[in-house]
DNA sequence: GTTCGGGGTAT
DNA sequence: ATACCC
DNA sequence: GAAC
């Protein structure tokens, strides 16, 4: 049932994908032609239709994991639904009154939409992966938009949040009135000698206003109102020509100037050159050659977190002194990476220092991976029902929970492995919640020691609903997922996870680039355009997708370490991220380096002036993806390194950590994502807030939860005494795996 | 019907 | 403001 | 997709 009806949609919205390139390519594209392509413009001939949006979805993909790694095998997702929703949004769409926000952008990115968007099923499948971490990707964002009337709608409905309604609320935080562009950039005024004459003609909407100024930057003129000299006449919030059409007072648009949407502006933005304005996607609705519309949307999103049930109260295990807690930290820093890992780190260092070589003994992976150790249960507090009030409170939340990432004997396995892969395959469709619920689901089953069998004993768990209840008793009686095979088998996917395998490229821009008729890596190298980012991540996709054993972590950090003593011998460091979680192997190397009673400035300078240039000039960095400029802030750099002799780059994540802030930070930094998020919902039904810098108390919260206060510091260099504060046991890194 | 973490950088 | 990332 |  629902298989066939996705199937329809999803065969409808990827017919509409290729009818789409094949009018927006015209060009010779070409050389390529994998299969792919072929077999994407047989299909094609048929039908044209197109519309102005394209289908963008939403958001990304799993994770990290990307991709490659373990092959992407399926899933298409892309879009999906939402044909019919986007359908009929364009009801309301208002001639006059320009909505507040919406753009009319085309296909790529509006700003649109949040969340809920989307409508039930989509179809896009995923592959698989089980990392438990693999969601991330999705967090917010928002993707495409296509039709404003859809956005428009919904926005409308959205209410408070005025503009996009991202999920991110700090996001929203930023009212974008204020701000003003930076002057123009050099000879990029690409746009120098146009001007524009937009309909609706007003900068009432903040997207439209936002993306006047910027076409104003880039050199063009606006017309206030009509007149003559008017070189292109851009439609915005989707307007079809005959609502357009309206906007002028003789009714009827002008010739002369080239009538085009806003995707056109949008486009030769990020292009930073005059787009050729006869693409189809350019074209207003009704207008010649197009006509139908489709549009879609979709969101994505990301991140979820987990939660369970549990109650505990607080309960805080040790106190430690400020000096213990120093002295812990101190010491933590060394056992992390000295001590915990001696031997590993030990090695590497004298591997280092002798030559580089790797060998080692990669062993260890002792700490919680290994298949038996993890004993069971344990737990702390009572699980079950305690007070009634204690346990609602704490209720749902995975931080209060042990989660070791399940070692082996799980009698649910086979169903968490398949639910993985529908978050993952939801990921990439973009649905960030969905996602968030499907892991948050797994986590719960993953503390389930009894088998879960049918739809009422799937209903007891926590985190699991009706639907997912019906899926486990299917996956459960026939050993599959009907759904989750479809998706799988549906190859057109794969492209959308290749290309979002890249480092930096995440839905949105999968998507166009697919739209756009991109089919390969090779393809998006030679003529996509490419952001330096996107640009090192083709370069080194297959070694941005593969793991790094433990050991060669532990070996890149030891030559941090070397370049960091020598540039001050009581600076210190703690190796984070998922191997201080005890993981085999890692997605890159996450590193604090904070020293005794130093400030962020002291560490910053120390880093930025001394240790990343001796470091770059070795050759063992490779290049900065990500750092701030300005020197007087930032707390972080992010960039690629490679061991001697190697030539595979390894992403490499260096966090500057003031000494006050280290325990926050040592939460942030060692995660999991879904840890983290937990923890910080946490807090913020406490009326605190946890982040990188510490734990804050009194923060107060106007509507949509959006922060008032900053909130006065409770704790920020004592990581267990936040978990302390915080009422939750405190979890030995290990234990953060949910 | 609302909520689902909080923040950084690059463009 | 958006996209992507931690 | 689930909880409230
Ligand atoms: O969306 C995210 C991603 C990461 N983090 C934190 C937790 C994480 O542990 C740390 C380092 O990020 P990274 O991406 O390296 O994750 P990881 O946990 O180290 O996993 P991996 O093995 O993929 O590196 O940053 C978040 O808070 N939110
Ligand atoms: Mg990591």
């Amino acid at each position: 049932m629902v298989s066939t009806q996705e199937k329809i949609e999803k065969d409808k919205f990827f017919r509409d994908l290729y009818l789409l390139d094949s009018l927006d390519d015209d060009s010779p594209e070409s050389e390529v032609e994998t299969p792919i392509r072929l077999a994407a413009k047989a299909k094609r001939q048929p039908d044209q239709t197109l519309d102005a949006v394209q289908h963008e979805r939403a958001k990304q993909i799993t994770t990290r994991g990307k991709v490659g790694e373990r092959r992407p095998e399926t899933v298409p997702s892309t879009v999906s639904a939402v044909d019919h929703t986007l359908k009929k949004a364009k009801v309301p769409l208002p001639v006059d009154a320009p909505k507040k926000k919406a753009l009319p952008e085309k296909r790529k990115r509006a700003p649109s939409t949040d969340r809920e968007l989307r409508r039930r099923d989509s179809e896009p499948a995923l592959t698989a992966k089980s990392a438990p971490s693999r969601a991330r990707r999705l967090k917010t964002s928002p993707s495409i938009v296509v039709d404003s009337a859809v956005q428009t709608t919904k926005r409308s409905s959205e209410k408070r949040k005025h503009v996009t309604d991202l999920s991110n609320i700090k996001q929203r935080k930023h009212q974008l009135g204020s701000k003003k562009l930076p002057p123009v950039p050099i000879g990029e005024q690409m746009l120098k000698g146009l001007l524009f004459y937009f309909v609706p003609n007003n900068d009432i909407c903040q997207a439209r206003r936002f993306r006047i100024h910027k076409a104003i930057q880039y050199g063009a003129a606006w017309a206030n109102e009509w007149c003559n000299g008017i070189t292109h006449i851009i439609v915005c919030d989707n307007l079809d020509v005959h609502e357009a059409s309206k906007e002028f007072a003789c009714k009827e648009i002008p010739r002369g100037p080239t009538l085009v949407n806003v995707n056109w502006l949008i486009e030769c933005f990020s292009r930073r050159a005059v787009c050729d304005t006869h693409w189809n996607r350019f074209q207003v609705s009704g207008s010649e050659a197009l006509k139908e519309t489709n549009k879609e949307q979709q969101q994505h999103q990301s991140k979820p977190l987990i939660e369970h049930e549990d109650s505990i109260d607080k309960h805080a295990v040790d106190e430690e002194t400020p000096e213990g807690l120093e002295a812990n930290a101190a010491e933590c820093a060394l056992l992390d990476a000295e001590t915990e890992s001696e031997d590993e780190l030990d090695n590497a260092i004298r591997d280092v220092r002798s030559l580089g070589s790797l060998s080692i003994d990669p062993s260890f992976d002792d700490g919680a991976k290994s298949p038996g150790d993890e004993p069971p249960v344990d737990q702390e507090p009572a699980p079950f029902h305690g007070d009634g009030k204690a346990r609602k409170e704490n209720a749902g939340f995975m931080c209060m929970e042990k989660h070791d990432g399940g070692k082996g004997d799980n009698p649910n396995e086979q169903t968490i492995v398949k639910l993985l892969k529908m978050a993952d395959y939801y990921s990439a469709t973009g649905d960030q919640w969905r996602t968030r619920a499907y892991r948050q689901a797994v986590a719960a089953l993953r503390k389930e020691r009894r088998l879960i069998r049918t739809k009422q004993e799937a209903l007891t768990v926590r985190g699991i609903g009706d639907r997912l209840a019906e899926k486990i008793q299917e996956i459960v009686s026939i050993g599959k997922l009907q759904r989750l095979d479809n998706a799988e088998a549906d190859p057109r996917d794969k492209i959308l996870r290749l290309f979002m395998g890249i480092y930096h490229v995440g839905f949105p821009t999968a998507s166009r680039w697919i739209a756009e008729g991109h089919r390969t890596l090779e393809d998006l190298y030679q003529k996509a355009d490419l952001n330096r980012n996107q640009r090192i991540g083709i370069e080194h996709y297959e070694d941005f997708q593969q793991r790094i054993p433990r050991a060669e972590v532990a070996q890149h950090a030891a030559i941090v370490k070397k370049a960091l003593r020598a540039a001050d011998t009581e600076a210190q460091m703690i190796i984070g991220g998922s191997y201080r979680r005890g993981s085999a192997d890692c997605g890159d190397i996450d590193i604090l380096i904070f020293k005794k009673d130093a400030g962020l400035d002291q560490i910053r300078a120390l880093m930025m002036e001394t240790v990343i240039p001796e470091l770059t000039a070795q050759g063992f960095l490779k290049v900065a993806l990500a750092t701030t400029h300005h020197q007087d802030s930032g707390s972080k750099w992010h960039g690629a390194s490679a061991l001697p002799g190697s030539k595979t780059w390894r992403r490499l994540d260096l966090l500057f950590v003031p000494w006050a802030e280290l325990g926050a930070a040592l939460i942030y930094f060692t995660g999991n994502d879904y840890f983290n998020r937990s923890l910080r919902l946490h807090a913020s039904r406490k009326q605190m807030r946890l982040n990188q810098h510490g734990l804050y108390a009194d923060v107060m919260r106007g509507q949509g939860r959006e922060r008032i206060t900053q909130g006065r510091l409770l704790e920020g260099h004592d990581e267990k005494r936040i978990f302390e504060i915080l009422g939750v046991t405190y979890r030995p890194p290990e234990h953060r795996n949910p």
